[in-house]
DNA sequence: TGCGATTGCGGGTATATACACGTATATTCG
DNA sequence: CGAATATACGTGTATATACCCGCAATCGCA
């Protein structure tokens, strides 16, 4: 049962695989996966109707993931997106069934998250956040600071 | 630039995209990605040579997930797909091509492993194995008990 | 006011990943 | 031995993800 790979990153992407689908399972009666929940989720917490680069930037994702992405959730009716002032942007407004949808999924997600905090500690939980920031440091990740 | 989600899965998720173009990045120059690296080493730490269910279940990965990886590093002759004594099953080998590919891949990840280790300490890391571990435990993920 | 530089996206392409389903081969018993 | 079951894969389909390239719109400045 032991995991047996040295490589950090490695073994990092199992562990981001296994909880994907302890989450995702979780969610299943919403109809959310927990990415496009997230997603979801950023789009709300962001100021105003942010454009598909704010969103990447927020996300860390790259632009032309995030519009895909977004294109999952809009053919599900969970967002819309338009053309703001600056005819180049696309802004992206979540609906009222994108909300619908997020509200179903929050108990789910609350359960999930509850069952890892049963395995990873506040501390350590805080550790993992505070190296993620510092790999988003990095040079090379996306426009984090470009 | 604190990153702002309180979802767990989330921000593993992030932290291994992060990881991971870090990684592909210093290992460039062998025209390995950190996927193929460490599949290829995988599959060389096993015993004799390896069906595809066998190496599925060491990686944690979904069996059609791992069948579609290994054509990848297949195509650019790194291992070969042959049958075995079960005709059912099938075998992989790496190939001469595919060892060079991982000696020369070597330095560099061990170059990206010393950077990572000089932002996450030996007991992180070790809590996250375990960490890892745990989660493989759980049901639901793969084949992992069954 | 124009023109070059910058910015914001979309599309092409490739990999990584999972799940459901089907098929072929083994294995196990009655 | 033959039928039911179990095992090992492959395929179809969908999502997630990144990089490169090109286009259109905007901005900065001479």
């Amino acid at each position: 049962m032991a995991i047996d790979t040295p490589c950090h990153c490695t073994l990092l992407r199992r562990g981001a695989r296994a909880l994907t689908q302890l989450y995702d399972q979780a969610l299943v009666p919403s109809g959310l996966q927990v990415t496009q929940f997230s997603l979801l989720r950023t789009i709300c917490r962001l100021p105003d109707e942010p454009t598909i680069g704010a969103i990447a930037t927020a996300t860390g994702l790259d632009r032309s993931t995030l519009g895909r992405n977004l294109r999952v959730v809009e053919r599900a009716g969970f967002v819309v997106l338009e053309s703001g002032d600056d005819a180049r942007a696309v802004v992206v407004r979540v609906t009222a069934d994108g909300r619908e949808a997020i509200a179903k999924a929050l108990p789910l997600w609350r359960g999930a998250q509850r069952r890892i905090e049963g395995l990873l500690g506040k501390q350590e939980r805080e550790r993992i956040r505070r190296f993620v920031e510092a790999l988003d440091g990095i040079g090379g990740i996306n426009g984090a600071t470009s």
